[in-house]
RNA sequence: GCGAGGGUAGCCAAGCUGGGAAACGGCGGCGGACUCAAGAUCCGCUCCUGUAGAGGUCCAAGGGUUCAAAUCCCUUCCCUCGCACCA
C-alpha cells in the first residue's frame, strides 16, 4: 500500500481552498472583524451604510440568491480598503403568509412542497417536524441554508444586528413608523378590491390560488338599460310589473360601442333575479347578485326567475332611448359580470354571427313569445369608421377571417383584431357629439366620465376564472382595508426629490422610479393573517411584508443595543426621541438619544443593492418612506439594482429541483471561486447565466493564479532598483489596471473591475513572461510588486485567497492593506508605445509565416528612412487630413522630389494616426525605433528561433535580398522572412 | 397594449456613453512545443480567399444620415422582464 493509495503530494502547495478559506472563516468569527461600531467622536463622514433586502426564509437559499449578497459584499469589501467604516447588516423577513402557507403545505404533506424541501434543499426527515411551526419553519432555513451559506462565502456581515420581522422589538419600530403615517394622514381607510374566496369567506392571496393567478381585476363599464321586472318567481312573463323602471345593466369593456346597440341576450335556462341594489330595481343573473353584494352594494334579492322570464321584453338604451329586444343564447355567461350582455354586431364578430345565426331561426323564437319578424329585422348600427374595414367592420372581419359559424377558432382572432383596430384607429361617428371625430383610444375615459353616475355604473371582474385552491370560487370583493396614500401629490413629490438626488445604478432604472412613482395609487398595507406587527390601533389586521420593510435600514443601526432596552419602553415617544432628537418630545429617553446618536453615524444608506424586478414596489415604497420620514441628507444615497440568474441557460427554480445550493458549489469550487463566478459573469444589473463548465473554468483559473504566486512568494524578493525598460512597461500597465478597477468599484461594476485586475492583467504578464528574463532581481521585484498590488485588488472578490497570499507576501491580510492607487511616476507610456510596436511587429511576423508557410531561419527588420518620418511629423502636426500633410509636407525640397513616394506614406500616416492622440504621436515620433527593434531582437530570435538582423531602410551596409526594404513606413517596420 | 432591457462570429460575451472599418476575452475545435504518455502549461490558427504582413464580405432584417456605422436616425421581426396589492 502506501504510494498507491495516497496518491503523490503534488508539490505541497496545490490550491486547497477548503482548507485555506475555513481557516479564514474562523479568524473572522473569532475576530468579529466585521463588528461594525461608530469610531468615537467621529460624525460619520466615513461610514459607509451598505444593505439588500432582508431574505424571505420561506424555503432555502439558491446560488441566484447569493449573488444578491455576494455583490454589496464586494462593494462593502472595497469600501473597507479605501478606509471606510462598513456597516453591512442581515436581518430576515417573515412578514405575512408565504412561510405559514408553507407549513400549511407541508402538514397537509403536500406531495409537492414535500419534494421542494427534501429534495430541493436536502431538509432531513427527522427535522421535517421541526418545520412545522411558521416561526420553526423560519428558523430552520435561516440557520441551516441562509446563515451558513452566507458565512460559508464569506459575507462581510456584522451578525450582532440580525433580528426577524417578528421579533417584538421590530414590531414596535413598525408600529411607530405607522402611527406616524396615521397621524401624517397617509394612512387610511378606504374599500379596496381583493380575491375573495366565497368558500373560506376570506381574502386570499396569490399563493392560496389554484387556477387563475395570472387573472387581472377588470373594470367593467355597467350600461343601464331600463324596462319591466318580473315580479315573481315564475317563468310566466304575463306576470311582470309595468315599472318600466328597473334596471338591466349590462357589463362591457367598451362603453363607446353604447350607441351601436341592437338588442340584448340572456341565458335563458340560468337564474336570474329582481333584486333591490342600493334602493334601485335591477335585474341580473343571480351570480352577479352575489358578486355586487361582496362590492359593498346593498343587494336584496326580491324574486328569482329563470332567463325565460325576461326573454322576449325590451329595455331602452339609456343613451339613445331606443328600445332593444332581449334575446335568448347559451353563450351567456350568467357567472360573468352581470349575465346580461349587450350586442352590438357591427363591432363585434362575436355577436355578428350570433345574431346572423340566430335570425337564421327566428321562428323557433315564437316559443319564447317573440315576432320573428321583429328579429329579422335587427340590422347592424355601426357606431365608428375605421380604415381597412367596410361599413360594418365586424361583418368585413367575419368575411375576412372565412367565419361561418359561432364555433369557428378563427372567431376569437378576428375578435382580438377588430377590438385592437378600433380602439386604435376607430372614429367616432356624428351621434357622438363632443367625442364625434375622435379616436377611441383617446376618448373612452372621457366618454365614460361623462355618463358616469345616471347611464352606466361600474364593476369588478377577473380576466378569468379563479379558483382558490381550497376548490372555492373566488370573486373580486371590496374590503375594508387601510391604504398606504402613495398617490398623495405632496408625499410624491417628495419623493421624486429623493429619485433626483439619487445614484441610480444603472442610471437607466431612474425613470423607472419616476415611472412608478407616477402610477403608484393607494397600496393596501394590511392582511387579515400573517406573521409581522398588528396594526397598532387596529389589532385584527397584520401589516404586510411590502410595507413593513420600507424603513426598517434605521434598525439595524441599533439592532444591538435595543435589546437592552425592555420592550414596554419601546413607545412611540422612544422612537420619536431616537430619530427627530430630545426637542421633539417632552422627555426624552436618554437610552433613546444615544441609540439616535448611532443612528446618526451610520446614516443615511449609501448604497442599497436588490433586485431589478423590485423597482416597481419595495424599492420606491423604500424611498417614499424615508423622503417622508426623514430630512434629505438622510434620504437614500444609491440603489444598484441587479439582474437575474439563470441556470444552464434555464429559469432557476425550485419546485422543480432546478437549482444551485450555496453550499455544495462552495464544497465543490470553494467560496473565492463561487464568488468570482458570480461578481465576473456580467455586471450586477445584468443577467447572469451559472454554467457549470464556466464555473470549472474559473476554478481553474483562480488555481493557477494561486500557484504562481506560491512560487513567487518562496522565491527571492529581488531589487527594486534592478528593473529595466519590460518591467517598467509591465508596472505602466499595472498602473491602467488599478485605474480601471477603481473607477469600475466606484460604479459597483464588479465585472469590469474583476475583468481588468485578474483576466486583463493576465494577458499583460502573458507577454512579460515571454518578453523578459524572470530570473533577473528587477523582474522578481516587479513580479512581486504586481501581485501585492493584484492581491489588493482582488481581495473584495476573493477575499479567502487574497488574504492568505498578501498575508504570506507582506505579512497582513489584503483586506487590511489600503486599496492600491495610481503612482504617476510608474507611468510609461513611452515604454508602452514602444512595445506595441514590437507586439505588433511579431503580430506581422506571425501572419507572414503562416501565409507563406514558412519557418523562417532568418528574420529581416527595416525601420523606415527619416524622410518618412519627416511626413508623420507633419500628420502630428496638422492633423489627420491627407491633403493638408502633403501641402505642408511639399514645402520641404528634399520631399517634393519624392512625389508620389510622400504622397503614400502621407496616407498610410493618416490613417495610423487616427488611432492616437497627440500626446502618444509625440511619444511615438521621439521614439528611436531602430533601438527599439534592436533590443527587442534577442527576443525575437527566441520566439521565432530565427536569426534577426535590424537595418534601417537607407542603411548603406543593408542586407536586402529581396527588395522589401522601401516597404518600410515609420512604426511599421518591413520584414523579410527567409 | 404600456414601460424597461436585449438580438455581435460554433457557444458565452466585450465594444455600442465622443461613428473610423474583422470586431477584447473565454469556452469549444485544429495544429505545434514540452512529455515515455496523459493532464497541466506555453505558442499559433479558428468568416471567405490568399505562398508577404493583403483583399472580400460581416455585427437580427430593411432603409436613411455620413468621406466613414455594430456604434447615430427611422421602420419591421424576434426574445426577456415588470404592469401591483405578491414575496
Amino acid at each position: 500500500m502506501g504510494i498507491f493509495t495516497a496518491g503523490p503530494a503534488l508539490s505541497g502547495m496545490d490550491y486547497d481552498p477548503q482548507a485555506i478559506e475555513e481557516r479564514w472563516r474562523q479568524r473572522w468569527r473569532e475576530e468579529g472583524r466585521y463588528e461594525a461600531d461608530p469610531a468615537e467622536g467621529a460624525d460619520g463622514d466615513d461610514a459607509t451604510f451598505v444593505t439588500v433586502p432582508y431574505p424571505y426564509p420561506s424555503g432555502g437559499m439558491h446560488i441566484g440568491h447569493a449573488r444578491t449578497y455576494t455583490v454589496p459584499d464586494a462593494y462593502a469589501r472595497y469600501r473597507r480598503q479605501q478606509g471606510d467604516n462598513v456597516l453591512f447588516p442581515m436581518a430576515w423577513h417573515v412578514t405575512g403568509t408565504p412561510i405559514i402557507g408553507a407549513v400549511e403545505r407541508l402538514k397537509k404533506g403536500e406531495a409537492e412542497q414535500l419534494s421542494v424541501l427534501q429534495d430541493t434543499y436536502n431538509v432531513p426527515e427527522e427535522d421535517l417536524s421541526d418545520l412545522e411551526t411558521p416561526m420553526g419553519f423560519a428558523e430552520y432555513f435561516i440557520e441551516e441554508h441562509y446563515k451558513k451559506g452566507m458565512k460559508s462565502l464569506g459575507l462581510s456581515v456584522d451578525w450582532r444586528r440580525e433580528f426577524t420581522t417578528n421579533d417584538e422589538r421590530y414590531s414596535k419600530f413598525i408600529e411607530w413608523q405607522y402611527r406616524t403615517l396615521k397621524e401624517k394622514g397617509l394612512v387610511e381607510k378606504g374599500l379596496h378590491p381583493v380575491n375573495y374566496c366565497t368558500d373560506e369567506e376570506q381574502p386570499v392571496t396569490t399563493h392560496d390560488l389554484l387556477e387563475g393567478e395570472d387573472a387581472e381585476f377588470q373594470e367593467y363599464t355597467l350600461v343601464r338599460f331600463r324596462g319591466d321586472s318580473p315580479d315573481n318567481g315564475d317563468a310566466d312573463r304575463a306576470g311582470a310589473s309595468d315599472d318600466g323602471d328597473a334596471v338591466f345593466p349590462m357589463a362591457t369593456l367598451r362603453p363607446e360601442t353604447v350607441r351601436g346597440v341592437t338588442n340584448a341576450y340572456v341565458d335563458p335556462e340560468a337564474t336570474y333575479v329582481r333584486a333591490s341594489v342600493d334602493g334601485e330595481t335591477w335585474v341580473i343573473s343571480a351570480d352577479a347578485a352575489e358578486k355586487f353584494d361582496l362590492q359593498d352594494r346593498e343587494v336584496e334579492i326580491e324574486a328569482e326567475f329563470a332567463g325565460e322570464a325576461i326573454v322576449g321584453t325590451t329595455v331602452a338604451n339609456p343613451i339613445t332611448g331606443d328600445d332593444v329586444l332581449i334575446l335568448p343564447a347559451g353563450f351567456v355567461d350568467a357567472d360573468n359580470a352581470t349575465g346580461v350582455v349587450m350586442s352590438v354586431p357591427a363591432h363585434s364578430p362575436d355577436d355578428y354571427v350570433a345574431l346572423q345565426e340566430l335570425q337564421a331561426r327566428a321562428d323557433d323564437l315564437t316559443a319564447y313569445g317573440i315576432d320573428p319578424d321583429a328579429v329579422r329585422a335587427i340590422e347592424p348600427i355601426p357606431i365608428l369608421s375605421i380604415e381597412g374595414y367596410g361599413e360594418i367592420p365586424a361583418k368585413s372581419a367575419v368575411e375576412e377571417h372565412g367565419i361561418a359559424s359561432s364555433d369557428d377558432p378563427a372567431l376569437e382572432e378576428a375578435t382580438n383584431d377588430l377590438y385592437n383596430a378600433e380602439f386604435h384607429s376607430g372614429v367616432l361617428n356624428d351621434e357622438y357629439g363632443e367625442f364625434a371625430g375622435e379616436v377611441v383610444e383617446d376618448v373612452r375615459d372621457a366618454f365614460r366620465e361623462h355618463h358616469a353616475g345616471d347611464a352606466f355604473d361600474t364593476m369588478q371582474e377577473f380576466s378569468e376564472e379563479v379558483v382558490c385552491r381550497c376548490g372555492g370560487d373566488v370573486e373580486v370583493a371590496y374590503q375594508e382595508t387601510w391604504f398606504l396614500r402613495y398617490n398623495d401629490e405632496e408625499w410624491r413629490e417628495k419623493t421624486l426629490r429623493a429619485i433626483e438626488n439619487l445614484d441610480a445604478i444603472p442610471e437607466n432604472t431612474r425613470g423607472e422610479y419616476e415611472h412608478t412613482v407616477g402610477w403608484l395609487n393607494e397600496w393596501p398595507c394590511i392582511r387579515n393573517y400573517g406573521l409581522g406587527t398588528r396594526l397598532p390601533w387596529d389589532q385584527e389586521f397584520v401589516i404586510e411584508p411590502l410595507s413593513d420593510s420600507t424603513l426598517y435600514m434605521s434598525y439595524y443601526t441599533v439592532a444591538p443595543h435595543i435589546q437592552d432596552v425592555p420592550v414596554e419602553d419601546l413607545d412611540h415617544e422612544f422612537f420619536d426621541a431616537m430619530f427627530y432628537g430630545a426637542d421633539a418630545v417632552d422627555d426624552a429617553d436618554p437610552k433613546a438619544l444615544e441609540l439616535g446618536e448611532e443612528w446618526d453615524y451610520w446614516y443615511p444608506v449609501d448604497y442599497r443593492f436588490s433586485g431589478n424586478d423590485l423597482i416597481t414596489n419595495h424599492l420606491t415604497f423604500y424611498l417614499y418612506h424615508h423622503a417622508e420620514f426623514f430630512p434629505e441628507p438622510k434620504w437614500p444615497q444609491g440603489i444598484v439594482v441587479m439582474g437575474m440568474g439563470l441556470l444552464e441557460g434555464q429559469k432557476m427554480s425550485s419546485s422543480k429541483g432546478h437549482v444551485v445550493l450555496p453550499g455544495e458549489a462552495i464544497e465543490r469550487f470553494g467560496a473565492d471561486t463561487v464568488r468570482f463566478f458570480l461578481l465576473n459573469a456580467s455586471e450586477p444589473w445584468q443577467d447572469y447565466d451559472w454554467r457549470e463548465d464556466a464555473v470549472e473554468s474559473t476554478h481553474d483559473q483562480l488555481r493557477r493564479f494561486y500557484n504562481r504566486a506560491q512560487e513567487l512568494i518562496e522565491g527571492p524578493a529581488g531589487d527594486r532598483d534592478a528593473v529595466t525598460d519590460v518591467d517598467r512597461w509591465l508596472l505602466s500597465k499595472l498602473q491602467a489596471t488599478i485605474e480601471t478597477a477603481t473607477d469600475a468599484m466606484e460604479r459597483s461594476e464588479t465585472r469590469t473591475a474583476t475583468q481588468a485586475a485578474f483576466y486583463g492583467f493576465d494577458e499583460q504578464l502573458k507577454w512579460y513572461r515571454r518578453r523578459a528574463d524572470l530570473d533577473r532581481p528587477g523582474a522578481r521585484w516587479t513580479l512581486r510588486h504586481v501581485l501585492e498590488t493584484r492581491l489588493r485588488l482582488l481581495a473584495p472578490f476573493t477575499p479567502f485567497m487574497a488574504n492568505e497570499l498578501h498575508e504570506k507576501l507582506t505579512g497582513t491580510p489584503a483586506e487590511d492593506a489600503p486599496w492600491p492607487e495610481v503612482d504617476d511616476d510608474l507611468r510609461a507610456p513611452d515604454l508602452e508605445l514602444a512595445e506595441e510596436r514590437v507586439q505588433a511587429l511579431v503580430d506581422d511576423i506571425n501572419e507572414v509565416a503562416d501565409v507563406t508557410d514558412t519557418d523562417p531561419e532568418t528574420i529581416r527588420i527595416y525601420a523606415a528612412a527619416d524622410w518618412k518620418r519627416q511626413v508623420f511629423d507633419a500628420v502630428r502636426e496638422v492633423g489627420a487630413d491627407v491633403g493638408a500633410v502633403m501641402s505642408e509636407v511639399m514645402s520641404d525640397p528634399d520631399l517634393r522630389e519624392r512625389g508620389n513616394e510622400v504622397n503614400e506614406v502621407a496616407q498610410d500616416a493618416v490613417e495610423f494616426a487616427r488611432d492616437y492622440d497627440d500626446e502618444e504621436l509625440a511619444d511615438l515620433l521621439a521614439m528611436d525605433e531602430q533601438a527599439a527593434y534592436e533590443n527587442a531582437a534577442a527576443f525575437l530570435e527566441r520566439e521565432f528561433g530565427a536569426d534577426v538582423e535590424v537595418y534601417a531602410e537607407d542603411d548603406a551596409d543593408v542586407v536586402d535580398p529581396a527588395d522589401r526594404a522601401g516597404n518600410a513606413i515609420p512604426f511599421r517596420p518591413a520584414i523579410y522572412l527567409e
